[in-house]
DNA sequence: CGGCAGGTTGACTTTCATCAAGGAGTGTGG
DNA sequence: CCACACTCCTTGATGAAAGTCAACCTGCCG
């Protein structure tokens, strides 16, 4: 099963795939963070997705990519050629089964994604990007504590891709954010989120 | 194989299903438009997909729905119980690769429409619309046509709730595309598109 | 030290939302 | 048949949120 697989590394900044591309493997994220974007010719950029370890890319059945998949840090991917692995799929119901569930994911984090930008503000994009990351970024065990510190992956120019603004509405609502008393920011990439349900009441979402 | 399959009406405006409930089916669509939609407390809503005849809803391995499914029009449903279906896929790597095919299709959709909401101008999203609307409904043959007239399935606070708008900026846009000469009204829910290559230029998508 | 990338802040503009009023089409009941 | 109520849509006036342009800070590295 396990015999078709290897690793490949890429550096921070590089191209994974490009929109229209083929791409020959399917992966998974073992290491780094990798964005999922689509841009317009004139330059305007969203971005569909954050790969973060363990999330799995490419897409067993096609042959191109319909967007860019780029190395935001040093990304390192367990990586399977695509022949084989449909193959394999074919082979194993078990597989394709929690395929179809990674997609069916996939899938609802894109919806949740749509409600954001389509009818969100930008302070409540800005707390349910914190509370994205946090949640990714704790075990789920820890997500009740009191206080916690967490480190964004990305730099302030993607999360105002991520989330449909610009970078300096980012950096106003972080601040904002913290004169409130709600977040404390250190250094760049550094966020102290003190009461993490007053947080979370800023998300606009339900149940505080 | 389809001998477990019913069909089921709802008339127009009913609720197919509830965000967070159980839903004990699969179906597809044979008849009319539904949408998926996601509502905060204070009301605001994103559709987050359109169902038309031949979409598939609902998910194999899922217990609950994560969104509002509503029946705009009246509509027919092909239904399977999910428990049945479930089994079937297991036996047949066939149905789960189209299954997948699917679900990505959809993925592709909703990460299409994560960049109309994060990036597009008003103008843009309405144009986008019309041409989504257009390529759903002409057979593929008949997109090169010149001039095209077609039934939107949706109204005014639809497109909004779609496209992360207000109704009066539908509205204003519509009519500026108008003035323009880009589209023609036609009663509420027509459109008369006299040169669609014009038109698509509107949407800020590559190759008027 | 200087240069550079990433981040913040300020002044101003644009776009879209909000509030409010007024058609247009349709169905109902007097 | 006409008033009316109702729903859906359009239009106008105004305001607020976010974008743009520009300057400046901060940390980092050669």
């Amino acid at each position: 099963l396990n015999r078709i697989k290897f690793y490949k590394t890429y550096p921070a900044g590089q191209t994974i795939a490009s929109d229209g591309e083929n791409l020959e493997i399917v992966a998974s994220v073992v290491s780094g963070t990798a964005t999922l974007s689509r841009t317009m010719e004139d330059g305007r950029t969203q971005i569909l997705g954050l790969l973060l370890p363990s999330d799995f890319m490419g897409r067993p059945g096609r042959k191109t990519v319909a967007y860019d998949i780029t190395a935001l840090t040093d990304v390192t991917l367990c990586c399977f050629f695509r022949k084989p692995f449909e193959a394999l799929l074919q082979k194993t119901p078990h597989l394709s089964e929690r395929l179809i569930e990674m997609a069916l994911d996939e899938l609802d984090a894109a919806r949740d994604w749509m409600l954001l930008l389509g009818r969100k503000s930008a302070r409540e994009k800005i707390a349910s990007m914190i509370m994205f990351v946090l949640r990714r970024s704790c075990k789920s065990g820890e997500v009740a504590a009191e206080s916690v510190h967490i480190n964004l992956p990305i730099a302030r120019e993607e999360m105002a891709n991520y989330l449909g603004l610009t970078i300096e509405t980012v950096s106003r609502q972080l601040t904002a954010l913290k004169t409130e008393g709600l977040i404390e920011l250190e250094g760049k990439r550094g966020i102290i989120v003190p009461d993490i349900t007053a947080l979370a009441k800023e998300t606009g979402d339900d149940l505080g």
